[in-house]
DNA sequence: CAACCGCCCTGGGAGC
DNA sequence: TGCTCCCAGGGCGGTT
């Protein structure tokens, strides 16, 4: 599923190809995503206007147009592909933006856990579902400083914490995992009951594995959006994430599953403590 | 407010 | 081979 770091490479992509285009049209196969699709709306905030700017907040997309703006959610199984081609030519092609060039946007979600929305507000990040993000990791000066504040009065796992969006973006199950096993902590381990000097460890942690899977991504991109290639997390070796019974890359260990609040998690139970 | 649960959805894999 | 069942999971809305 895309994380933060396949949505920043899809929306560098997207910047380099979308950014001054003007919207000719817009497909929509009817089928609603995670909520039904205005598509008059979508028209009149897109439908002729050219794209103005495009920017990331957590796991969204915002194109905006001087009319508003469209939010762009990939779900689990979202992703977005630019093609000659108007026409969907792949099994659950819900939107297609066509461009006046021979471009064309196509949102693919087999799933549709996905999100495509226009609304019109002066600053885009007052959405609704933007306004009470938490912080953006790679943008948060002293994240462990910052996570462990916001940990003070939390009996949650530090697993679900982090998984939290409203105290930060972008860490879903797989990073959640490889930052947490990179710190050395327990994914069970109670978000209050961690020192101080162990956030620092951890807020480098994920910055470090969210780095470096862009990295992976950016060296890909061309095929990550052609479809045909794997960036992000696909390009780097995990260290726990789905390796259950696996032996630990630190320790030689075996890795441990465990389920919390309906998710697993995966962890070193002699490296994390 | 904190924590958790159920739900949305389809593809892929396991088991029979 | 084909069927059924379960799992994957972000995020929202509702409940305790």
């Amino acid at each position: 599923m895309p994380e933060l770091p396949e949505v920043e490479t899809t929306m560098r992509f997207l910047k380099g190809r979308l950014l001054g285009q003007e919207i000719a049209d817009i497909y929509y196969s009817g089928h609603s995503l995670r909520r039904p699709l205005d598509l008059a709306q979508l028209k009149k905030i897109l439908c002729g206007q050219s794209i103005s700017k495009l920017q990331r907040r957590g796991k969204y997309i915002i194109l905006s147009t001087s009319q508003g703006h469209a939010l762009i959610h990939l779900g689990m199984s979202g992703r977005i592909l630019l093609k000659q081609s108007a026409q969907a030519e792949e099994a659950h092609t819900h939107v297609i933006l066509t461009t006046r060039k021979d471009t064309s946007f196509h949102y693919i979600d087999p799933r549709r856990f996905g999100l495509v929305e226009a609304y019109i507000t002066r600053d885009p990040l007052h959405h609704p579902l933007l306004r009470n993000l938490g912080v953006e990791p790679l943008s948060q000066a002293n994240l462990g400083d910052y996570l462990w504040q916001k940990a003070q009065k939390r009996n949650t796992a530090i697993k679900t914490f982090l998984m939290d969006a409203k105290i930060v973006v972008g860490v879903g199950n797989i990073y959640a995992a490889e930052s947490l096993f990179r710190a050395g902590i327990h994914p069970l381990r109670p978000a209050r009951k961690i020192a101080l000097r162990r956030y620092q460890r951890l807020g480098e942690a994920i910055r470090f594995i969210l780095k470096r899977s862009i990295k992976a991504g950016g060296t890909s991109i061309k095929d990550f959006v052609s479809g045909e290639g794997r960036g992000g997390y696909y390009a780097i070796k995990l260290d726990v994430y789905g390796r259950e019974g696996e032996s630990c890359h630190k320790c030689n260990a075996p890795i441990k599953q465990v389920k919390q609040t309906g998710r697993s998690s995966w962890y070193c139970p002699r490296c994390q403590r």
